[in-house]
DNA sequence: CAGTGGTCTAGACCACACT
DNA sequence: GTGTGGTCTAGACCACTGC
C-alpha cells in the first residue's frame, strides 16, 4: 500500500480536513478504514440489523487487503457497533435483538434469573416539551433554554414498581415524539429510537449514588419515606460521542441489584 | 501446521485432559497457545511487572507463526492479563502500576479530579481468623467452617471517612497475613497480595444496592442514622475464575459517586 | 454448492525504545 | 543499530450458513 495519512477513496467521500497542523500524527490504515466504515454507519448507509458488505467487497472498495478490513471490523465489533456472524456476514448492531435487549440496564433480580419475571410493565407518567435547564443542557451539549423533551415513567417487575426514571431528549432529533408513541411501542425504548428517529445509542456513562426519595417519588414507587434507593444518572451517546439522552433513574433494590463486571 | 486439538508442546506441559467426550469441539490454534501462556502466567513463570518472552521467542517455543502468538497475546491483553508496550515488550499486568492503581475501585470524587484529594487514608478496624459462614464459604468456593481471614477497614478521603468495608480471604492462600502487615504496606492492597502471597486478582463482579447503615456502621463512617449508602459486594477472582476475595463495602456518596461505562 | 467469516502462515516494512 | 511490538499484504485452507 502507498504512503500514509491518505487512503484511496472510492466515490471520494474525502472529509475535508486540510491537515492544518504539522504531520497529523501517524494513523494506521485500518484505523482510516474503520472511520470510513463508521461514517457509512453514521450516514445510515446500512440500517440497524442489516448486513454490511462482505470483507472482500469492502477490501475492494477501499483498495486494501482483506486483513486490513478485518482488523477495522474487529474493532467495531469489540465496540458493539457491528456484530459478526460466521457464515452469514457482519451486521449493524441494534437494540432490537432478543439476546441483547436492555443492554444498558444492569438491574437484575436477586435470583439472577432474568427471565423469571417476564418483560417489564411500563407506565408513562408524563411527557412534555420544555426548555433545557442549565444542567440538562450541559449534559446534552445544548444551550440553556433549548427545546428538550422530558419523559417520566415507571417500570414494574411482576407488578411491583421498581424503577422510576426521568428522561431528557434533545428536541431536534426527536421531533414528533409524543406520549402516545411512547406508550404504543413494544420492546426496548432504544430500539424505537433506532427505527423511528434513526438515533442509535452506542455507549453510555452512569453515575451512581444512594439517595432517599422525595414524597412524590416514594408515592410513585410505593415505598415508605426513608427507603434508600439507587440513583443512576446516565448519559447515552450516539456515534462520535454525541450525547443524545440524559436519564435519571431511581432503582428500588430490595429484590433487585445493579450488577457490574470489572476487569 | 498439523491437525487440530493437539498443539506441539515444548517441554511438554501437557495438562492431562484425556478427551473424555466425542470430538472435544473445535479449538483454534491461537486459543491453545493462549491457554499455554495462561498456564505459565498462573504457574508464576513470569512475575507481575516482568516481561514475557517476545512474540518471536514464543512462536519458536510453540512452533507456530508469530501471527498466531500475536492473536493469543491480543486476547490476553484485552482481558488485562498482560500489557503490551511497543518497542519494549509484553509485560505481566500488575496492580502496582501508577496508572491503573485501584483499577477495581469505581468510586470517584464528584469533581472528577481523582488526584485532587491525594491517596486514601486507610485504617484497619479489625483483622482476625475465623470460620467461614455459609454465605462467605459459598462466595469463596469453600466449605462452611473452613478457615478464612476477615478484615475490616475504613478508607478516608481528605480526612472524611468514605468507605467502610469488610473483606474475607481464604485462609490457605493468605496464610501469614496479619493486621500489622496490612497496616504496614503502602499502595493498593491487591499489589501487596501479588508481591506477598502470589495472588493476582484479574477480574471481579459487583452487586450494588442502596442501604441504610446500622448504628455501628454509621459511627465508623461518621454519618447520621438514616443516611443512604451504596452497598457494594464484590467477589474478586484469580486465574481460571477461582474466587479469592469477598468484599462488602459501604460507600458514602455525598461527595463521591460510583462511575460506570456501558457499551 | 457458493459465499461468508475465521484461522494460519510467511514475509516485508514501520514505529518505538534502548543503548 | 538491534530488538520489540505494530501494520499490511497475499494466499491457502477451515468452519458455518443457506441455497
Amino acid at each position: 500500500m502507498s504512503s500514509n495519512p491518505s487512503v484511496p477513496s472510492e466515490p471520494s467521500p474525502l472529509t475535508g480536513e486540510p491537515a492544518a497542523s504539522v504531520t497529523p500524527a501517524f494513523s494506521p490504515l485500518y484505523q482510516q478504514i474503520k472511520s470510513l466504515i463508521l461514517q457509512s454507519l453514521q450516514a445510515g448507509e446500512w440500517k440497524p440489523g442489516e448486513a454490511i458488505p462482505s470483507e472482500m467487497e469492502l477490501a475492494a472498495r477501499y483498495r486494501v487487503s482483506q486483513g486490513t478490513v478485518r482488523k477495522a471490523i474487529d474493532e467495531l465489533a469489540a465496540e458493539n457497533l457491528v456484530q459478526r456472524r460466521q457464515g452469514k456476514g457482519t451486521f449493524v448492531a441494534t437494540h432490537a435483538e432478543r439476546q441483547v435487549q436492555y443492554r444498558f440496564l444492569k438491574l437484575i433480580p436477586d435470583t439472577g434469573d432474568v427471565n423469571s419475571e417476564g418483560p417489564a410493565e411500563r407506565r408513562i407518567v408524563d411527557c412534555r416539551r420544555q426548555r433545557a435547564s442549565a444542567d440538562v443542557a450541559r449534559a446534552l451539549g445544548l444551550r440553556t433554554g433549548d427545546p428538550v423533551l422530558q419523559v417520566g415513567r415507571v417500570l414494574s417487575f411482576a407488578g411491583t414498581p421498581t424503577i422510576l426514571e426521568d428522561l431528557w431528549l434533545p428536541g431536534g432529533p426527536f421531533k414528533g415524539l409524543t406520549a402516545d408513541r411512547l406508550s404504543e411501542h413494544r420492546g426496548p425504548m432504544y430500539a424505537m429510537f433506532e427505527s423511528e428517529f434513526g438515533v442509535r445509542m452506542v455507549r453510555a456513562e452512569e453515575k451512581i449514588r444512594a439517595v432517599l426519595p422525595d414524597p412524590n417519588q416514594s408515592t410513585l414507587l410505593r415505598v415508605p419515606a426513608g427507603t434508600p434507593l439507587l440513583s443512576v444518572e446516565r448519559v447515552a451517546y450516539t456515534y462520535n460521542d454525541v450525547p443524545m439522552e440524559l436519564r435519571r433513574g431511581l432503582y428500588h433494590t430490595a429484590t433487585h441489584h445493579y450488577r457490574n463486571e470489572l476487569s
